[in-house]
DNA sequence: GACGCGTGGAA
DNA sequence: TTTCCAAGCGT
């Protein structure tokens, strides 16, 4: 017996799926590697222009091996989610040196390439090579648990392994990556977050919280936590050149391996900022000029961030080194900067939201 | 298994 | 304004 939940979402694609994305132009596994990594966790309005850009620097793995890390993390400024990039420079490499450029064509060898998970490996087989592999990103996630009516929140592994289960009953053997694509484009335009569209959706006479009339409780909503305060100075140090003093972060963490302004611990008072300036980073300035301050919102925590522009007149340490470099402003916004940072940079009067 | 990791759009 | 969460993965 056919699955038809399968025939009846590949009829609904070939009349209303989305078949003009630029990954589907002169499609490879390379393409679909890139645009894969740049969407996981992010829209795909949000990557059509740094897919474009990237591809456009980076044609093929071998150059994309070949270019330093900074320029892959600058094509990733703005993106978020930094160890993407740095993973898919890692793996570039990886794909040159033990698979001689060729991509491997099995769920395994794939999954063992750095930033490359169990969803990604499958999508590229299913994309690139056709092969049958079942993929379950958030739009297949609420599509299943919807029409499956799996209770819980699909962070929960038990709830996840129900609907991974799902995900490779419903895949069919023919037609997969059309089969894909259609999955992800009904849960990104038919089966939305909010007031789906279920009268005009193919699958709607089998889907159990339709039937019910309860999809909004599906698929089980994250429990939720206070987020903590952070605070934090970031300072903009001018030399008498109008250089700024930009500093390399630790590959992990936030912001991995961007550019940034130095930061400062927040325990310093307004007034204690010129002292601590020159006792710990050996830079002698004149009065601190404080611009007005802004939270911003991570995924975690609020980082309260409080910049201060310190005119240098003396530089007793600090040089140019791996990590730290003085630059000039338009100079400065050609490295990978965070978003927030390059907005300071560009308009510390707008960063006024506090 | 839980947590850290960015940003922008939608509600 | 705040919260949620979007083509997840590594630690």
């Amino acid at each position: 017996m056919p699955d038809l939940f399968a025939e009846k979402l590949l009829d609904w694609y070939d009349n209303h799926g989305r078949h003009n994305l630029p990954w589907h132009h002169d499609r490879n596994a390379y393409r679909v590697w890139v645009s894969e990594i740049m969407l996981q966790q992010t829209q795909v309005a949000t990557v059509i222009p740094y897919f474009e850009a990237f591809m456009a620097s980076f044609p093929d793995v071998q150059a994309l091996a070949s270019a330093p890390e900074d320029a892959v993390l600058s094509h990733w400024s703005g993106l978020g989610y930094y160890a993407r990039a740095r993973n898919l420079h890692k793996a570039a490499k990886q794909i040159v040196e033990a698979y001689d450029g060729e991509f491997p064509q099995d769920q395994e060898a794939l999954e063992s390439l750095t930033g490359i998970g169990r969803s990604t490996a499958a999508a590229i087989l299913a994309q690139a090579f056709g092969k049958r592999a079942a993929i379950l990103d958030g739009n297949v996630k609420r599509v299943l648990a919807r029409y499956h009516a799996v209770p819980g929140w699909p962070g929960q592994s038990a709830v996840l392994k129900q609907l991974w289960q799902h995900a490779e009953t419903h895949t069919p053997n023919h037609r997969v990556r059309d089969y894909t694509q259609g999955i992800m484009d009904l849960g990104a335009m038919v089966c939305t977050r909010s007031k789906p569209k279920c009268d005009s959706c193919p699958l709607n006479s089998g889907c159990v919280a339709y039937a019910e009339s309860q999809t909004h409780l599906y698929p089980g909503s994250k429990p939720k936590k206070q987020k903590p305060e952070k605070t934090t100075w970031m300072l903009i140090f001018e030399d008498t050149e109008g250089r700024i003093l930009l500093e390399r972060r630790p590959p992990s963490g936030i912001w991995g391996g961007l550019w940034s302004l130095p930061e400062l611990d927040p325990a310093y008072g307004a007034e204690e900022l010129q002292e601590a300036c020159e006792k710990e980073l050996g830079l002698v300035c004149s009065d601190p000029e404080l611009i007005s301050g802004f939270r911003h919102t991570f995924s975690h925590y609020h980082l309260h961030i409080q910049p201060a522009r310190l005119p240098v007149s003396g530089n007793t340490r600090i040089a140019d080194s791996e990590s730290q470099r003085w630059l000039h402003r338009d100079e400065a916004l050609t490295l990978g900067l965070p978003a927030p940072i390059r907005s300071l940079l560009t308009e510390p009067e707008q960063s006024a939201l506090l």
